[in-house]
DNA sequence: GTCTATAAAAGGATAGAC
DNA sequence: GTCTATCCTTTTATAGAC
């Protein structure tokens, strides 16, 4: 995979239009952004394009995937844990295009036969095994208590997280961080308080 | 607006129009639910439907409009508890087509000029301001504490409806209320002991 | 108020040349 | 690997008859 090998320049290509797509979508939306004004932002004609990916689908999924892969790598090698996950979050508000993406391919893709459903089924499934790991790892030092479940956990920190980058991509005053640190404290504090409310 | 007078059948006829497009939307999703099948499921022709509202934006904006308002009625005349806003939510996961719709079109609105960009930031203020409520109700009871900021628990709990509508969307299995209910739980817990956390 | 008909714009996919 | 050209489908919008 060195830089000057045989598909250097088609590997090269290929980001290229990834980002020219994320700027496309951040500027029009992921409805409105067709793939001919995306081919033009990348410097190539509309069928260029389509022979990198194949369809809009694929071209948004692909995006999407690779942002995964790379965050991924950073929670896969050692024990995840909430401030690695709010450390994404973070840089997520760096990248107005991806958050848009996400919110409105996610959206879309929700819906019955979509070809992109099972990408995220799957993202979700992923990210709920990462998050309650950090939920449990979080239990054993004694950080958050041993009655909470931690898929539940997990569950409402994604919910969050979707929900906030929607408020956020309405309004950008909105401190998706912040709000997630407070979620998070809650967590911790609960947790060790489990006697009956009244 | 008695149902005999002038304007029954073109009343009626718009009832049917958005019931109908509810199912189209939740058999096919919002994005590729085209106007014309929404028209031929509501037994007109295409051209018929536009005369009622004119455009796919404003239709949709129509259906999300007129749902918020049977809601408000519940939320507006009383003081506003997070029992009641549960209850809304439980009666969601009745209504497939509306959640499907509120998921895909929220999502699309949220791009830079759509023309329902302001209805939805509109209607996140005024749920911010009902569910606002709602904590400081409860902190006049006893029941949260009074450090809670309650703007802050109220963006949670939106972010977290709508979180879990997309995921309960992508599966069926979700349990948002009993989600919600584990949140607010943890807001009450949390809300009595703020004392610094290690 | 509803229809037919048509426009006309846009999106996506494909074929074939270079 | 990239372009031009073309095609097909979809989508929305409009005009004008009934």
């Amino acid at each position: 995979m060195s830089p000057t090998g045989p598909y250097a320049k088609g590997i090269a290509k290929r980001e290229e239009i990834l980002t020219a797509a994320l700027g496309v979508i951040a500027r029009l939306g992921c409805r409105k952004a067709a793939i001919r004004e995306i081919a033009e932002a990348a410097g190539l004609s509309h069928a260029g394009l389509v022979h990198y990916f194949g369809s809009r689908e694929a071209l948004y999924e692909q995006v999407l995937r690779e942002r995964d892969e790379r965050d991924a790598a950073m929670f896969d090698e050692v024990e995840p844990t909430f401030a690695m996950y709010v450390k994404l979050v973070e840089h997520n508000a760096t990248v107005p295009g991806l958050v848009q993406l996400f919110i409105e391919y996610s959206a879309e893709a929700s819906a019955p036969g979509h070809p992109s459903r099972d990408f995220f089924v799957d993202r979700y499934n992923r990210i709920r095994a990462a998050l309650s790991r950090a939920v449990i790892v979080a239990q054993r030092n004694g950080e958050v208590g041993p009655q909470v479940q931690p898929e539940s956990v997990a569950d409402v920190i994604m919910a969050t997280t979707d929900g906030l980058q929607l408020q956020w991509s309405l309004d950008r005053s909105v401190d998706m961080v912040g709000r997630l640190r407070e979620l998070w404290d809650g967590v911790r504090r609960t947790s060790w308080a489990l006697d009956p409310l009244p």
